[in-house]
RNA sequence: GCCCAGAUAGCUCAGUUGGUAGAGCAAGGGACUGAAAAUCCCUGUGUCGGUGGUUCGAUUCCGCCUCUGGGCA
């Protein structure tokens, strides 16, 4: 086994499991952790906020202790998590695993996150400001989102070939942007890259998905519903109650229940307060509905990957079928095929 | 049995003073540089419940029928 690693550190920093959610990621990772001596990163910007368990998937806490993973737990769920903070966090482990002489194994969904990696960083540029953030939002309450897109276009009409004018998630950022450094999002990025570990020609890719996303819909809605059996509804409650008791508006979400499912049941917690009852067979389809389109814009992404890179046509990415039954040793295996082939 | 209200896109419903229709959601595709499980963009032919009548022309007006609510017996 060590020869393998051995060969592996030479010629990779790491190896990236990627893929829609609900394809058993997870399951794999461990499953080659039993064959392999890696050290598991999750790639999940749900899975870092500690309290956030049934919805976001998360494995349990005997698998977290048999098969610990980094960056799962490290936040609250009121901070505020984003690419740039998992770029510097995964190159610094990256780095560490491989000192220790572990083959670092991301695994994840979170494909903004993955395709930092690939394109080898973030250019250098402001950090997003909650402070910032409140004042746009102020702007956007007072005067209407197109006050902030008019001054971001007066400033550079080309942003409207990126930005459109209700996306306001983006027009914000490039307002935050234009403040502090009197530039758009699209010159920066024609500016000098972060770079850091890992290279991105030294990452392994597993792609592991479906032959037709669709043949998921059926594991998406058991999951919804198995969720719910094991108390999803508890677990936001618990969380929706504190986050009330401590002052907070319930029609602000804290950061971390902005996802997938999460806002599904806080919505149905708030319909509750106001006397509504949940109906668990409306929420159970209308999560299913929401993951289903998760897995949509997930596959978008990848689907991205593998087309327009010809990264993704080397002996550097394998594509996996999700339902495959050996899918470990089927790694193995097109690692091994993988280290054999031509050197570099 | 009688009265009233409905029947229009996969769903919820607008609408057409008569010239064969459009929103939201869903679905499908796409974008993506510090919120990304986020945010946004593009895509709408459907026997307008059936049938007969009036009309140059009916999804629209009228009759009958079927079904679904609700009310009265």
């Amino acid at each position: 086994m060590q020869e393998i690693i051995n060969a592996f550190l030479l010629k990779y920093s790491c190896i990236s499991i990627i893929g829609p959610t609900g394809t058993g990621k997870s399951e794999l990772a461990c499953m080659l952790k039993d064959k392999l001596d890696v050290e598991i990163v999750s790639v999940d910007s749900v899975s870092v906020y500690r309290g956030l368990n049934i919805g976001s998937a998360k494995p349990s806490k005997e698998i977290l202790k048999n098969y610990p993973h980094h960056l799962i737990d490290i936040l609250d769920i009121n901070d505020s998590y984003n690419v740039a903070n998992f770029y510097d966090d995964v190159s610094a482990l990256i780095e560490q695993i491989k000192r220790r002489n572990k083959i670092p194994l991301l695994v994840g969904g979170a494909m903004m996150y993955f395709y930092t990696l690939k394109r080898g960083g973030l250019n250098v540029m402001p950090q997003s400001e909650e402070r910032m953030n409140d004042e746009a939002l102020n702007i956007i309450e007072q005067k209407g989102l197109s006050e902030l897109y008019n001054q971001i276009t007066k400033a550079d009409p080309s942003i409207k070939d990126n930005i459109k004018p209700f996306d306001t998630q983006r027009i914000i950022r490039q307002w935050q942007v234009l403040k502090l450094t009197g530039k758009t999002l699209h010159n920066l990025h024609s500016t000098i890259h972060e770079k850091k570990s890992p290279d991105p020609m030294s990452i392994f890719w597993i792609i592991n998905k479906p032959h037709k996303r669709q043949m998921l819909d059926d594991v998406l809605y058991k999951r919804a519903q198995s969720m719910m059996d094991n108390g999803f509804i508890d677990e936001v409650e618990n969380i929706f109650q504190k986050y009330i008791n401590s002052g907070g508006d319930m029609n602000i979400l804290p950061h971390g229940l902005r996802s997938v499912g999460y806002k599904e049941v806080w919505k149905s917690l708030i319909a509750k307060i106001k006397g509504k009852n949940i109906d668990k067979e409306r929420l159970v389809k209308d999560i299913y509905i929401s993951t289903r389109q998760l897995a949509k814009r997930q596959t978008t992404w990848l689907n991205k990957f593998i087309c327009d890179s010809d990264d993704f046509s080397s002996s550097r990415t394998y594509i996996l079928d999700c339902f495959l039954e050996n899918k470990a040793d089927t790694v193995i295996k097109e690692i091994e095929k993988s280290l054999q082939a031509h050197p570099g």
